[in-house]
This record gives C-alpha cells, structure tokens and sequence, in this order.
DNA sequence: GTCTATAGGCTGATAGAC
DNA sequence: GTCTATCAGCCTATAGAC
C-alpha cells in the first residue's frame, strides 16, 4: 500500500502539484456536498493526496475554501476592471457583466454552486472576505445601471430589482446546469435542455430588450 | 468562535405544539447553515424541546427535513391545482404562477432558501421526494409556456431559459432578502432595499413584457 | 513537502426511566 | 410523549518521522 507508482488507488496525476489538486477536489466537493458535509478526508482522497497537507498548504479547511473563492475572483479580477474603466453605453456594458459571469461559469462550472452557497450561508465565520467580493461585484452593476438610467438609455427600474433578475437567473441557470443534464439523460426532462451560449444570449437580449427605454422602436 | 454559549435559547411558548416547534426550529436552522451544518441538538434548543424528540416524531433528522419540504409544497397545493385546471390566458397564468412562489417566500423567508439548497445539493440520499415535487413545479410552468407560444401569445423561447429567468430571480431574490436587510442595515449598501411586493410586480411585469409576441403595441 | 498516528471534540441515534 | 444518559462513529487538527 506505500507502493507510490503502482496501481488500484486512484493516484493523482503528477504534473498537477499538491496545492492546486486540493483546490479542484475542494471547490468540487465544496459545491457538491457544501462546506460542513465535505470532509477533508474526501478531499484529500479526491485529490490523491494526504489530508495533512491541506493544513499544511492553507492553514486548515477554512483555509482550503477561501482559497477557492479568492482563486475564482480572481480569474474575473482583469476583465472587470477592464469593465469598470470601459465608457461604453450602458447596454453594452449589461451584455459584458453578463459575458464576464458566465466566464467564470465556463472556467469551472462548480463556481456558481459556490457563489450561491456563500451567499445563503449565515456569515459570522470568516465570510468577510467573500462579502467584501460580492459587494464588489454589486457595486459595478448598480453603477452600470444607475448610470445607463441617468443617461437616459435605461428605464429607471430599482437596481436591486434587475440585479435579482440578472444575477439571480446567471446563478441559477449554472448552478442547475447539473441536475438539468441528470434529467435529460434519465428522460425525465421533456425538452433538450439549452446550452450555456444559448443562455448568455437569451439573458442578453432580454435585458437589452427589457430593459432599454422604451421611447421608439423596439428590436425584434 | 463555536456557539455553545453564544445565544441563549428560549423555551418554546406553549401553544405551539412540540412537532410545530420542532419544524419551524428546523426550518430556520436548514436554511441558515445547512443540513449538514445545523444539528439536532441546536434544532431542539431553539424549539426549546429535547432532542431525542427528533428521533421520535420524525425518524431522525433526515425525516425532519423531508417533513419541511412536505409542508411548504403542502402549502402551494391548493393554489397550484387551480393554475393547473385555469384556462385564463398565459400571461395571466405567468402572472399568478409567481404570485403563487411568492406567496410561499412571504409565509416563511426561509423556504426559498431551503429549496435553493435542494436544488444544489447532490441528491444521492432521500431527496427522490423533494424531486418530484421541483419536477412538478417545473411541468407546470412548461405547460404554461408552451400553451402560449402555441396560441400565438407568447414568443417562442426555449421554456428552460424563461424558466431560469422567471424561477431563478425569484428564488435569488428572496433567499438573498435577509443580506440585503443585513447590509442596509449597516449602511454598506447605497440604496433603500425593495420589498417583496415591489420585486413581484417588477416580475411580473418584466415577463409579461418581455415575453409577449411583438407584433402590436407593447404597454408602457 | 509529505506522510502516519493519534488526540480531542462533536454528532446522531437510542435504550430505558418517568 | 418527554427526558436523561450514553455510545460508537466520525471529524479536524497537529505532532513528529521521513
């Protein structure tokens, strides 16, 4: 059983190292089973590692998982201050923030599961961070809105409405992006269910469309 | 940074019996922390009975959460079976549908939250119950999206990307309800929080608007 | 950096008195 | 129906060999 190169146990491939094999398998279970119901054991053994090494590597298993958050912000961070600095008319920008979340989607399509489970989760633990993040993420969106609004090119709908409408329906759609294939390969799901593409464009348009001024024609 | 001594528990008032106690406990901790991360013996204190009585009225705790899930799909039942017998137009069906998810949020805060969470929760376990019931949630929406599109009333899109809009934002928004409260309260964030009364409206609206076929004057 | 071994704490369930 | 007492199992974290 110390025998390191040989068989049965699901060894981890090498080229990957110890750190970011705990971060896949820890942002995997995490999202799959929550924080509390996945054990470091699972995640260690998911890994192909010993569980020692994530306290090793990140203090613990608090650690582990704001590791995972900061790893997935910051694969948003360049093209969000990219879009913080954009001057580009509001709808545009809309159809950006949209294309940016569903990056991080596509990236890795158990981030959404933890986004949503971050923000349901009472804070009181060490959530600071992950709150200061959102809150982030929620001021450029209402900044885009509110400025589209005064310009004139967006109705004057309350930010938080819309923000419910747009990032709630992002995070819904992948979160469930899971079960929704689970069905439609047990036939359960009368219809072929759409594709992350189909749904960017659809959240999109029906926000460009929902959304801009109403004063003359309206698009399609 | 435990809880044992954190929060003092109140004993339960009387009138309510131990089961009643014993599920809105549940209901509340579920939501708050999670399956895994809520135990019975917090679940008890807060409902002010001993804990062995989640053994005996509901099996074990598993038993409590499916008796939460029974109970809040028991309390849409009534209204469900007459959208699903109501002949009134799509839109009006749309309309009341949310009315309806809405009127489950306003019962109980915490019940959005609970179903996001079984939404997002690998299934594996006993949750083949609480499945059923989204599926059914689910032909109902479809069949109404349908019946439209084929009546010429609404346009044709793909009912599980309207459903992600429709269900997505509504889940979002009420189980985020206590955040947002959380934070106005601390002043972290710029705008006066909407009521749920406004975001129901604001969604009905959105898809009545948003949805109907474009070949005439759309309202406002 | 990686692993083994173990300590120490908590959890869910239940047997049995009332 | 309710409660006390108890138990076996599992969890995270850590000390120390390699």
């Amino acid at each position: 059983m110390k025998d390191p190169a040989k068989k049965g146990f699901k060894r981890r491939r090498d080229p990957i190292g110890t750190r970011q094999a705990l971060l896949d398998a820890g942002r995997r279970l995490f999202a799959e089973r929550g924080f509390a119901a996945a054990t470091i054991e699972q995640i260690a053994g998911l890994a192909g590692v010993n569980k020692a090494l994530i306290a090793y590597h990140f203090g613990g298993k608090r650690g582990l998982q704001e590791a995972i958050h900061a790893a997935a912000f910051a694969l948003l961070a360049p093209r969000l201050d990219e879009l913080r600095r954009s001057q580009a008319p509001a709808t545009e920008r809309l159809r950006e923030f949209i294309s940016i979340f569903a990056s991080l989607a596509e990236a890795n399509p158990q981030y959404p599961v933890m986004i949503l489970r971050g923000l349901i989760e009472d804070e009181a633990e060490s959530h600071e961070a992950f709150a200061m993040r959102v809150l982030e993420l929620n001021q450029i969106l209402t900044d885009i809105l509110l400025d589209g609004q005064s310009s004139g090119l967006l109705r004057p709908v309350h930010p938080l409405l819309t923000q419910a409408s747009i990032v709630g329906s992002m995070l819904f759609f992948f979160a469930t992006t899971a079960a929704r294939d689970r069905l439609a390969a047990t036939g359960a799901l009368p219809l072929r269910p759409p594709t992350a593409g189909d749904f960017v464009r659809h959240l999109q348009d029906l926000v460009t469309e929902g959304l801009v001024e109403s004063d003359g024609a309206r698009r399609r």
